[in-house]
DNA sequence: CTGAAAGCGCTTACAG
DNA sequence: CTGAAAGCGCTTACAG
């Protein structure tokens, strides 16, 4: 007998992975109905949907994702775009979002956003070509032909952890200005007026930086001394940092991190130094991540409710599919200083 | 007119993205030539091929993979099953993979394997409806149900960071027993007799506890003391455990810990009862996490090339797409211990 | 409430 | 080396 048309792939490949056509067959209905037992069960009587649910049952019948997707133009896919997920702030967020998509029926996919923008527009080509139906993104898009791409997608585009003036579809986060001169107010609240900023140069942390500046100007009060370097905010090591400055005469007395890896780093050296902490030198993070609250001195921080961005999210797309607009363009999630014992 | 067949979905869904049609209309060749240009070059001849390519980036053409592994029965997705991705051990892994599969036209979509076997199977099963190509399991799978479920759907299946006797299909991790042992040969060397245990109660941490009490028990050295209970050991307190320990009399002379956090916890608890690192008590972390080295003092503990383990995954998936089968079905990656300054 | 049938956008065996 | 055409497994407008 001919083989008529494709049955193509590795011959191991699910060899006989029942379909709608066997379900059909067992039940005694069309194919349709089995389709709508299964995406709008309200549709069919309830005596054939109980039976197409035991013919369901008894061939072990797993929908293909892939067909109804394309014969739905809905793939119930949504694609995260991470810079990484080792030791990253975002994880949270992925993971609350995962989770509150799972229950709606779709699924996560993850593109990693290393290297320039050249290989982020090859990452979004490759994630559209499996056609989400929301694209997350961990930061608010700078680059304009990204967004221009993005745009013209014609999908749903959120970025998180960051609150841009004109969003390229909906954003969720924080305002970064906000939390820096919020940092500058609870030091200066403190009765430190020497600060150490030591901070990543990544627009988001320079945005903090800027708000701390601001308040300090606004008092008539110097500049603070500032360390910043081109370096990814988790590999920096705040001990180095700290010791540079200390053996080039600086005498903070609070140091404002960039993260809560980086304190840490900082409260070891300082350990190590015999500073003690907070009556010498106070230490600050971002991020509150478990290790510092676990640290000692507990590590004062700020926190972000990174699981709250993560399901506002997945509630945007999810009402996005049911044709409901989000209220909002721009969400805000606000943060929060944790003071525990550092500062 | 008429609307036939199918074209359903959200209004604003990509209404004019480009098909295989548009572009073959603008190369002036079948929509068959089209394919083979984006998925084996090497057989179409290099004038057609150049002109297709011209016609593909003046369309802007994103080839449709939902139809793409409709149509070839490979989907180019992988699915991992995590227990959570916020401060997990498993995300070098899964990092380097999706960095390794990425390149070879992959994608990873991922999975949460929160809950109990009910809601696993659940998961296993939205996730075998995308068809993917590669499951990735971040631990030996222990449920026979489930075993038998993902040997039957006939997909690579790929137990990582352990080494199951008899692996569903491939596993790629390393023996706890044998990390246990080592980690007991250790203490040793270093002189400490007292050493107190603390693990969690799921199986790998216990392969570990078992393989440090064998050790023990052939130098005719009395049990260590243990701390196990049943929580997820990445919310353990090292400091409340430690406390509870010695308020109840314990007297150790070294801390074994599950990871790194509750060891993180242990060195705060030590610090703050003025008992000195590591002279008057060792801590040993689990994982090498970047917290416990900028830790002070910098944490000993046990390194897994996570990043590895996620390579080597990404080649047998990779390689087995290629016919090619994976030349031994355990993979050990081993295990290191890192000697720093608390032990 | 249910079915017959077109169509989603690809891939590939076959024929030339 | 290239094209015509069947088929992948679904969904849904339409008709009854």
């Amino acid at each position: 007998m001919r083989r008529l048309g494709n049955r193509p792939g590795p011959p191991e490949a699910r060899p006989g992975a029942p379909t709608l056509e066997h379900v059909a067959r067992a039940a005694g209905v069309s194919t349709a109905t089995i389709s709508r037992v299964i995406n709008s069960p309200e549709r069919v009587a309830p005596e054939t949907r109980e039976k197409v649910r035991a013919a369901i049952a008894a061939t072990g019948y797993v929908p293909n994702l892939l067909a109804g997707g394309l014969a739905s133009n809905r793939s119930r896919l949504v694609a995260a775009l991470v810079p990484g997920i080792a030791a990253s702030l975002f994880n949270e967020t992925i993971e609350a979002m995962t989770q509150a998509l799972a229950a709606a029926g779709y699924l996560v996919v993850l593109g990693l956003t290393r290297g320039g923008p050249a290989e982020m527009d090859a990452t979004i080509t490759s994630l559209l070509a499996r056609r989400p139906d929301g694209l997350i993104l961990t930061s608010a898009e700078r680059s304009a032909k990204v967004r221009k791409r993005l745009r013209e997608a014609a999908v749903t585009v959120i970025e998180t952890w960051d609150l841009p003036a004109r969003p390229i579809d909906v954003a969720i986060g924080f305002s970064h200005t906000a939390a820096g001169r919020a940092l500058a107010e609870f030091v200066l609240a403190s009765g430190r007026r020497r600060p150490l900023v030591i901070t990543s140069n990544l627009p988001r942390a320079l945005a903090r930086l800027e708000g701390f500046r601001a308040v300090l100007r606004e008092r008539g009060l110097p500049e603070p001394a500032c360390d910043m370097r081109s370096v990814d905010s988790f590999s920096i090591n705040g001990r180095e940092r700290l010791a540079a400055h200390l053996d080039a005469g600086g005498r903070p007395d609070v140091v404002v991190c960039t993260s809560d890896l980086v304190a840490l780093g900082v409260l070891a050296e300082a350990s190590r130094r015999g500073l003690r902490v907070p009556e010498d030198l106070a230490v600050i993070g971002f991020g509150a991540s478990e290790a510092g609250a676990v640290a000692w001195p507990a590590l004062t921080t700020v926190r972000i409710d990174g699981a709250e961005i993560g399901r506002q999210a997945a509630e945007v797309l999810i009402g996005r599919a049911q044709g409901r607009e989000p209220t909002r363009r721009r969400i805000d999630v606000g943060f929060e200083i944790v003071a525990r014992d550092s500062a």
